[in-house]
DNA sequence: AATGGGACCTGCGCGC
DNA sequence: TGCGCGCAGGTCCCAT
């Protein structure tokens, strides 16, 4: 559930806290997460080397390290980033010089740490689309004049837009008032433009707020973070819809929960 | 190109 | 009370 707000959120929390921090120890508690290189060769590795600079690109998080090597972390459904933390809850845990612990939890195991030469290179950064906030009105315009395919699905494709995921598609999508089935390219220009708007809109309020603690996702500091109370359908099925009163639906699409107002959200 | 399914995973809530 | 099951969704991979 961590999307761009979240990863957004985390990356700006550890500027604040171990940017210029140097890690001199590692614990793996449980190596399913380390995906690059082997657990010992990525203890070995990581040892010793200064954290350079911190990059979000998309819902990945890069660590830039002294001595040309990068860990990328990637949270998934249930990673989390602590500081600091306690060894206990953590899947790894790193050593940092200011004496205290940046804690990676995973109740559900399908995050990733990979320690890499060029985080550039790798394949999910290599195919990633673009940032929302550095795309233009135009290209998105553009790059949605193609499609067939239905348009939540579409901007949940990491390799479309970045950053998007099933909580934000929601919310985004019921605020430009498109039924999430609508097929992409039959949007009008004015509903790709604002749609287009919107996007940029809620993941803005969303960062501001510090993201949205649905399920594990929370702050650096463990904090939650502030966005739910400002959710406007996801998870809301059952309840009236705060446009129209209209009970807000929930259906599967793509194999996802797809919460929309079947009232204000037009599906032709 | 688009779509649907399964795999990875665990903990929660549900029904019986 | 306890057990088994479905479900949550980010990403990858495969089949159609």
């Amino acid at each position: 559930m961590p999307e761009l707000p979240e990863v957004e959120t985390i990356k700006r929390e550890l500027e604040q806290t171990v940017l210029g921090k140097k890690i001199t120890g590692v614990v793996i508690n449980n190596a399913k997460v380390i995906k690059l290189p082997e657990p010992e060769k990525f203890k070995k590795e990581i040892l010793g080397r200064k954290i350079k600079n911190i990059i979000r690109q998309g819902k990945a998080l890069v660590l830039e390290l002294s001595g040309n090597k990068s860990l990328m972390v990637h949270l998934r459904m249930t990673g989390q980033l602590i500081y600091p933390a306690d060894t206990k809850k953590a899947r790894v845990s790193f050593s940092l010089s200011s004496g205290k612990l940046l804690g990676y939890n995973d109740r559900r195991l399908l995050g990733e740490l990979k320690l890499v030469d060029d985080w550039r290179s790798l394949k999910f950064i290599q195919t990633l689309g673009p940032e929302p906030f550095d795309l233009t009105e135009a290209e998105f315009k553009q790059k949605l004049s193609t499609k067939t395919t239905k348009i939540k699905p579409l901007l949940m494709d990491q390799t479309f837009i970045a950053g998007i995921g099933n909580l934000y598609v929601a919310e985004v999508l019921f605020r430009a008032k498109i039924g999430p089935q609508r097929q992409a390219k039959s949007l009008s220009a004015k509903e790709k433009a604002t749609l287009f708007c919107q996007i940029k809109k809620v993941l803005t309020e969303a960062i501001h707020f510090k993201g949205s603690s649905i399920d594990d996702y929370v702050q650096v500091s463990g904090r939650k973070g502030n966005f739910v109370p400002h959710l406007m359908v996801y998870g809301r099925e059952g309840e009236n819809c705060f446009t129209c009163k209209t009970l807000i639906k929930r259906i599967s699409l793509g194999g996802r929960g797809t919460y929309f107002c079947p009232k204000c959200q037009k599906n032709a």
